[in-house]
DNA sequence: CTTGACATTCCCGGGGCTGGAAGGTCAAAA
DNA sequence: TTTTGACCTTCCAGCCCCGGGAATGTCAAG
């Protein structure tokens, strides 16, 4: 299989698998030609990679996400506590993201949004209280 | 001022004044040694950079703001459209993220999270639904 | 024999900084 | 007076995660 199947496949680019390969996430094998060409792990390694991924699991995450699925030996607690380390970030990001949201909708609601050049928006942007 | 005064007054690193000094953000004269100096509408419009920043606003969005502040023949509604489309931005995103949130919060209280090797976490990545 | 669809490598950019190197300037201390 | 130390300057490079595009090679079909 060649690497624009593998995409296909796995639903990773041909460009970020030959990225991913660059970082040591994926290996190939290479036809005469010098084509990579993959099989089926290879496409599962993928596919473990393009999942980990929309969980939003930084490349090094995921580095250690495979390392542990390939090891026999693993404590799930490891896996656990990567996982609820990745969810405390993913929680951080969102408070931070809803008190912005917070704040603008707050302004948002106070800036007329006519024709006039009044705007609380801009005078809270130039004045302050923006921390809240 | 200079501009290590000017970043403690304004909340901006240097590094970050000069760098928006690059892209034309903020501009800065010169004393004789060629050191940026720095007065106190200077220090507004960082700080107006720096409530936008935290509102999450790109730095284009912050251009088109500042703009705007500039600008007293603006219309109160154009700011309020670049308002409610970074809303709309940052609603999406938090959206995207508590969606990762809520997958994972479900993976991991299927993951003992003991000694055992079996993890529903690592299953789920190799094996698939883990989108929713 | 040429076309067209693949494949390869390499280098650049983006967003928003941040760090560091190599050098200039200036006030205060030795 | 010299030297230290804290500033300042510019420029280059890297972070994260790719995506675009150039230049070139390979191969099956028309």
């Amino acid at each position: 299989m060649l690497i624009k199947d593998a995409a296909i496949a796995s639903g990773l680019p041909a460009k970020t698998i030959r990225y991913y390969e660059s970082l040591g996430l994926i290996e190939s094998r290479r036809a005469g030609n010098g084509y990579r060409q993959y099989g089926n792990r290879d496409i599962e390694r993928m596919q473990f990679l393009a999942r980990s991924r929309t969980l939003g699991f930084s490349l090094e995450e995921c580095r250690s996400l495979l390392n542990l699925y390939d090891d026999p030996t693993r404590a799930s607690a490891s896996v656990n506590a990567l996982a609820r380390q990745h969810l405390k970030e993913l929680d951080d990001k969102i408070r931070e993201l809803t008190a912005m949201k917070q704040t603008l909708i707050e302004l948002v609601s106070q800036c007329p949004g006519d024709q006039s050049s009044d705007c609380a928006i801009l005078e809270s942007l130039a004045h302050g209280q923006t921390e809240q």
